[in-house]
DNA sequence: CTGTTAGCGCATTCAA
DNA sequence: TTGAATGCGCTAACAG
């Protein structure tokens, strides 16, 4: 019954060959193969053997030629270093195997010459997510434009370009509370807003938490958001170089790498200094004190992704605006709650499933 | 200068649409795109003029059946979280771009029908490298056997099919050495040998430490590696279920989450019970106490992989061997080492850079 | 139910 | 230096 896959070598197979050999025509084979109706059992059967028989791959890119589509989805990300990265491209997968394309992936960080390589990815898949100004110049968005379906993710709508974001501005102002709540008087914002769109609205709504309450927010620490990049804070910190009893990272790279120097240094979290970080990687629910952070839904934002992308495609017309999916808070102890304990608090959410205009 | 990309919408250019609105034949366009030589510079800015205007994005399906490859790569791994396949995509996508070749993902965990998505992979890729049997199931492989170049990644190699694996054994048996080092008697493996390979290995590792030491090793808990396994172990480790001062756990999230358990216990580490992993992944260092473990040069794995995978494609006989790269031993606290020390050890290499037979 | 046929858009060979 | 013509392998009418 199963191909005893007779030709490892010689000449490929084609639909053809196959054809000759079930004695068929070609129309036939490819029926067959498509699942196609109408067909005799009898000659599917035969053309199901000749296949498997000469071991049969079709070329993905006459099939593509005739069809007039790819059935693949570009993804461009900046890098994978992180869970954050991962989870999206997880998420963004899933749901385009789903929908039945592949995904063709891209790492701007691999790439001297960006531009170039998101263009040429445009030349072989129906449509492009990408993470962000940082992975989809607004140069090459606007050559895209209107000749390839595109969705931002985590970043600003463009020219009418969708977009599909996290909720940033109330968890951050809810986070800033909370922290407030704690008794803390000088917080910083560590992160830079002009480096990202989240980070710009997570600062917004540091600052809103701050002037609803009749205080004035300080201005952020404007720094990159690694490892290396929190360490060379802390450092500057321990010398005294900032005031603060309170730290709201950017991100939890930044809350780790800062608070382990700061333990490291004898400098107690959180009874001398407060601090907060953003996405919930594993390690903050490892280190001790356990760190208190907001979580996104990282995978939905993918396949949601993958899921307007696909809608484009297909005929959708682009809304222009974006869908912002909530984010919950996770209250550990670094932030002053008690030790070990973990409650998780959903903000109220600003959008839910068909999201919301800008 | 620059395009001003008149036509957002309209009938897509083609090849044909550059000739004519340029003046020339469809050669002459091919021949610019394509960076050839033998083109008149007057004839070369109109052509890309052209282009340019009409916002010309060449289909790549067209051109990978008259040049006969995609220039694509394929990948299959298993899933994303945790850093190893993150990383090993890094280091697989960043040779591939290198390489002029896209990249196409596929997840196995997000496909109910694996071998179905492999088939469909190979319809749109020149050759495929996959994680282990796992991501890559011995009939599909024998199925591609001789049709498209394949390459499996951390696993054994299949019927002349090559493969890529890090050391495991020598370092296994270098780590195991050392906690006996430290005075412990009782060790016990935690993980699946015949899960993967590399388990397999790692216990083998450990098996000959005692061994050369006139010790008998005992059997493995046989265990999947998430950290839910590693809790269910630790708590059956903490209702007396099993005897042990040591444990080498197959890989870090094993390790941690089982730590993290004892610690909340009360049950110390390293003094009462040592826990060593594998991976050095970042939670690792960030725990106190540190976590001893093992790293494996995971992206160039990747890159390794992409390379051959490229000797293959490009006409290289594949060898049916496997490359060795070599790992590194990290010593931190938790194997009963000075705390926050951080040492690194790099174990006598098996092979180095043109790797060895199996 | 099956076969014939005409493209799909590009690279490339052969002439000019 | 350029153009005309051919074919890559497959799908999808349209006939039969």
């Amino acid at each position: 019954m199963a191909g005893t896959g007779t030709s490892s070598s010689g000449p490929r197979a084609t639909i053809y060959s196959v054809a000759e050999r079930a004695g068929v025509s070609i129309a036939t084979v490819s029926r067959v193969l498509q699942g196609g109706p109408g067909v005799a059992a009898a000659t599917r059967e035969k053309v199901l053997a000749a296949a498997d028989d000469l071991g049969y791959l079709p070329l993905g890119a006459a099939r593509s030629l005739a069809v007039q589509h790819h059935e693949a989805h570009g993804l461009v990300l900046p890098e994978l270093s992180g869970p954050y990265y991962s989870e999206l491209l997880m998420g963004f997968e899933a749901r385009a195997a789903e929908l039945g394309q592949s995904v063709v992936l891209v790492l701007a960080d691999s790439r001297p010459d960006l531009a170039r390589a998101v263009r040429q990815l445009a030349t072989r898949v129906d449509g492009i997510a990408a993470l962000g100004a940082t992975a989809m110049p607004p140069d090459v968005a606007r050559a895209l434009h209107g000749r390839k379906p595109v969705v931002i993710i985590a970043g600003d709508p463009q020219e009418g370009i969708e977009s599909i974001v996290a909720e940033n501005r109330e968890s951050a102002e809810a986070l800033t509370s909370h922290v407030l709540d704690h008794d803390r008087t000088r917080l910083l914002f560590v992160g830079d807003p002009d480096g990202a769109p989240d980070t710009r609205d997570r600062y917004a709504g540091f600052v809103a938490a701050h002037t609803s309450r009749g205080l004035e927010a300080r201005d952020p620490v404007r720094i990159p958001f690694r490892e290396r990049d929190g360490e060379r804070f802390a450092a500057r910190f321990l010398a005294g170089g900032h005031e603060a009893d309170a730290l709201v990272c950017a991100n939890d790279e930044l809350a780790l790498s800062i608070m382990a120097r700061l333990l490291d240094a004898g400098v107690d979290v959180p009874s001398e200094v407060v601090v907060v970080g953003w996405d919930d990687v594993m390690t903050a629910r490892y280190v001790r004190p356990g760190l208190t952070t907001v979580r996104q839904p990282v995978q939905d934002l993918g396949a949601l992704a993958a899921d307007r992308l696909h809608d484009l495609i297909t005929g959708c017309r682009p809304t222009g605006a974006s869908r912002v999916l909530p984010t919950e808070l996770v209250l550990r102890a670094s932030c002053g709650c008690a030790q070990t304990e973990t409650t998780l608090v959903r903000p109220k959410r600003t959008a839910r499933g068909r999201g919301t205009d800008v």
